[in-house]
DNA sequence: TGATTATCCTACTAATTTGATGGGAATAAT
DNA sequence: ATTATTCCCATCAAATTAGTAGGATAATCA
């Protein structure tokens, strides 16, 4: 399962990536808007920003905004800025490669073989999608959604 | 990540798929040929069992051996057993869904679009690999390794 | 029937992770 | 100065994970 930590990192980057551009916003905006906890959000956008992905600005009028533009945020990044590697286990991270403690032989080992799998199949879709990819897909569900409404 | 547990287990069904037909294979003798904690694999058998995957016999000459047939165990029915749903978030799962309780509006939840691609492309995997899948696809690794020995 | 060999089952524990909360220091604008 | 805001540290409770311990139960075999 996703941690909520790295959901509440999504959530408010959406945010974000859709008010980019017009300056900073408060982490008590995000934190309403959202409905995340204020001190928690707080330490979840101050490791984004340790981890490059957010800038901020102190003092009146700052706050929070995206260090890039949206299109240039994969999902990928976040995730593993928060979580770590996206693998299932480390014998086939990319990013944070491990040897299984457990594991006889690495070369045979069945279950390495499938979570190779699933890990490519999960970073392919992870790193090819950004914040931008994301705006504009809610934007099509919601309209599609009032679409179906008028419909009927 | 995969919890011990999982990959103890899905270790631990691979012997058995391998001794699939031959009897009941003993906890010492899985626990020595894939060191796993010997208690430990105790638990983990027996939730496998409740959970219909294995069976199981008592006493001299008992032990555990898989309830079905090697292909019509899916690697996703293991770790959905042991694990729970293969979903990132709840409200994408589809055996075990639940909304999110944090999550406003379900239908624009940008996070919720990723995370349903994410699921599909993991349960399709894990839904279509079979315990006999990996079995021989950890022959035919094993073979192109000792031919490229031979070779050098 | 009794000894032996196994699984079955319950309970316990230590370490780690998760999801927070609280208080104040640092900094910037007015 | 005052006010607004991020920055940073410390703490905490609950849940999860990875085991361990010990005996109950059942099956075999002499």
């Amino acid at each position: 399962m996703l941690t909520h930590k790295s959901k509440y990192a999504l959530k408010a980057l959406i945010v974000l990536a859709r008010e980019f551009g017009r300056g900073p916003v408060l982490i008590a905006e995000v934190s309403q808007r959202e409905r995340i906890p204020r001190k928690f959000l707080e330490l979840i956008l101050l490791e984004l920003r340790n981890k490059g992905i957010l800038a901020s600005k102190k003092g009146k009028g700052g706050g929070y905004f995206l260090a890039r533009a949206p299109q240039t945020v994969r999902v990928g990044d976040v995730l593993r800025a928060l979580d770590g590697p996206l693998a299932l286990t480390p014998c086939v991270s990319q990013t944070g490669y491990r040897r299984c403690d457990e594991c006889i032989d690495e070369r045979t080992c069945g279950v390495r073989l499938v979570m190779k799998e699933v890990r490519d199949a999960t970073a392919k879709i992870l790193d090819s999608t950004s914040l931008a990819d994301i705006v504009s897909q809610v934007e099509v569900a919601g309209r599609g959604k009032e679409a179906l409404t008028y419909a009927i």
